[in-house]
RNA sequence: GCCGUCGUAGCUUAGCGGUAAAGCACGUCAUUGGUAAUGACGAGACCAAGGGUUCGAUCCCCUUCGACGGCUCCA
């Protein structure tokens, strides 16, 4: 396994090179500078500056055809060791210099590799015979993108060419074939197609506008965290969604992430600012009054709509907006509460929620990163206290977990639970932070057992994070295919013909009368366009009436996911739909 | 913000330097149909917006807005 990891590893990496070479000799190797270019997941690529060129995918084809026609002068490789002076002078290309001046300051032996005419400065893992070893067909040139040299936007943007390889032409094959798989249940596409949510050019970029139906999604969502919360004692609040400038200098938000508000300035000069989150608000309605020991946890939840003013070039779909909702929940208790809070927070909040959906969820405890103190308040101590808190707390469980360095928020370290779906993909859903210091900025206390201040700490826990971000998961994860509870038409009525309409509309309405959401379609159309319509919609159930069923006094029901269940009595259907919703199922 | 691709009816797309076409959806009429599409007729778009080149622009050029794929970012 690990050593078929390596083989297409050399693979990819061997690909990089010929397409370094294709393209120098399309372009002219003193026209252009070679950067660098690693094998990836699922391929390649290499980082090119072209100078006054411009490149768009037009160009792939010509180059990958290259690609195939230099390949079998690629029989094998000579490898040579230089010295920096020598480096220098072959490569004469500053973003080369400086990778080579970097190896030399490490100490490191400066290599290049040469196949079929062409050297780069490489340190080797390569396919020993690229032409014997390489299915022409197994790879192939991706698309164009710009990257900035090493990662850094102040550094010039070079052209990216990302190639996709596998060994066989069948596993390239399939892999685009899954991609396309992907594509299909695209949350953008099933979000327009199952009448969900829209955007408007008039209302702006990552603004994302809830239909009727989309709306019951997320009514439906925020209502089933309640109900988790509920049980652990959390309390609802309110919020405005602006504020005064003053809050986020206090709480250090102002200095952080001042250019992602989005700023207010009154009719009397004023500064205001549209929340980017909602801790700092929640805190001021905790520090309202003195609180004994006794009274502590208080917890707060208020889904409510958070803003940020992110670069366009980052926006996308649900999973990045401007203006999103989240589930937020914050609990200011004691230091020594800590630990059973964040524990039930996880077992019986986070757990079943997602557990519900069939994910799978995997768990990183987010650190701070010692190297960039500038980056979080608070000191080394204080971080160090809370982390181990975490840690320990993950360790006492069963659940996988990896650490995250650099990934804590600014004010504390995280749980962040990572969700993986039906595609195996894995994203951050679920956070819960520990913070010690904004109850320290804002001077958040109890009155203990020994009639003294007690300072207190924060959770910070928001449960499907964003409710918007999690419908874009979820909406991948099941195709669309809600469960029945979730489903914004549960059930479909459909009368064979108009004379059917009367027995019908009186199934609906038992339904209706019974809170499940169901939908009567009495158009003129026949049977066959009515339920392509229920299918295209992906409604769970859908109902068939026609003389068969009356003479019987039974309706025929089918299932999206089980196809057909044949004739049942209206009250046995019903009780069916009832227990299924309130199961979850 | 940066690099690249792109923006034609509600949706999906065709098209061309001489002011636009199709399918689905929608409306009217006919069809009373048993599981993926009955027929006829009709309405619907100043071709994202604003400039420019041109006798003339949806098409060529510029700017802006918006979408997508990356980069950077993601409290």
């Amino acid at each position: 396994m690990e050593k078929k990891e390596e083989k297409l590893n050399n693979l990819r990496h061997t690909l990089a090179h010929l397409l370094a070479s294709a393209v120098g000799e399309i372009y002219k190797f003193d026209k252009i500078k070679l950067t660098l270019g690693p094998a990836i997941e699922n391929g390649f690529y290499y980082d090119i500056d072209f100078g006054e060129e411009k490149i768009s995918d037009s160009a792939l084809q010509k180059i990958e055809d290259r690609m195939r026609k230099i390949l079998p002068k690629w029989t094998d490789w000579q490898h040579k060791e230089i010295s920096k002076e020598e480096a220098l002078a072959f490569f004469k290309n500053e973003y080369k210099a400086e990778l080579i001046n970097e190896i030399s300051d490490r100490g490191e032996k400066i290599t290049t590799y040469t196949c079929g005419g062409f050297t780069d400065l490489c340190r080797g893992g390569h396919l020993e015979h690229p032409a014997q070893e390489i299915d022409p067909l197994s790879f192939k040139l991706d698309r164009v993108a710009g990257a900035y040299w090493r990662g850094d936007e102040k550094n010039k943007m070079l052209t990216r060419i990302y190639g996709l390889a596998f060994e066989t032409k069948k596993e390239l094959e399939a892999y685009l074939t899954q991609r396309e798989e992907a594509e299909k249940r695209d949350h953008k596409k099933l979000g327009k197609e199952l009448d969900l949510f829209v955007f408007s050019e008039l209302v702006g970029s990552g603004l994302p506008l809830w239909t009727p139906k989309g709306t019951i999604l997320r009514n439906l969502l925020d209502d089933y965290i309640w109900e988790l919360r509920k049980k652990l004692d959390y309390m609802k609040v309110e919020i405005p969604h602006i504020t005064k400038k003053e809050l986020y200098e206090k709480s250090g938000h102002w200095d952080k992430f001042k250019n992602e508000l989005f700023r207010i300035t009154t009719r009397e000069g004023h500064e205001f600012a549209m929340k980017p989150m909602n801790c700092p608000h929640h805190i001021q309605i905790f520090d309202r009054k003195q609180w004994s020991y006794k009274e502590l946890p208080q917890r707060y939840a208020n889904s409510t709509t958070c803003y940020r003013d992110e670069q366009t070039g980052e926006l996308s779909g649900l999973s990045r907006v401007r203006a999103f909702t989240q589930d937020d929940a914050h609990v200011f208790c004691r230091m020594i509460q800590v630990k059973k809070e964040l524990g039930e927070i996880w077992d019986k909040v986070v757990e079943p929620f997602y557990k519900s959906f069939g994910f799978n969820l995997k768990l990183r405890l987010s650190l701070h990163d010692p190297a960039h103190p500038e980056k979080y308040l608070g000191d080394a101590k204080s971080w160090e206290h809370a982390e181990s808190v975490l840690r320990e707390l993950a360790q006492e469980r069963k659940t996988e977990f990896f650490e995250g360095v650099g990934e804590a928020a600014f004010y504390g370290p995280k749980l962040d639970f990572m969700a993986t779906d039906s595609l195996g993909r894995q994203w951050q859903v679920a956070t819960i932070q520990l913070d010690m210091n904004q109850p320290e900025r804002f001077d958040l206390t109890c009155v203990n057992e020994k009639g003294e201040k007690e300072r207190i700490v924060m959770i910070h826990a928001a449960i499907m994070g964003s409710i918007d971000r999690f419908l874009s998961i979820l909406i991948e994860h099941v195709a669309g295919n809600f469960p029945l509870w979730l489903a914004p038409v549960q059930v479909k009525v459909i009368p064979v013909r108009t004379s059917h309409n009367e027995y019908a509309k009186k199934v609906f309405e038992m339904l209706k009368e019974n809170n499940v959401r169901a939908e009567f379609d009495d158009a003129e159309e026949n049977l066959g366009t009515k339920v392509r319509d229920a299918k295209n919609n992906k409604i769970p159930y859908w109902i068939v009436v026609g003389d068969k069923e009356i003479e019987a006094d039974k309706v025929t029901l089918e299932s999206r996911d089980k196809g057909q269940l044949g004739q049942i009595s209206k009250e046995e259907i019903l009780s069916k739909l009832l227990e299924e919703i309130k199961n979850k199922k």
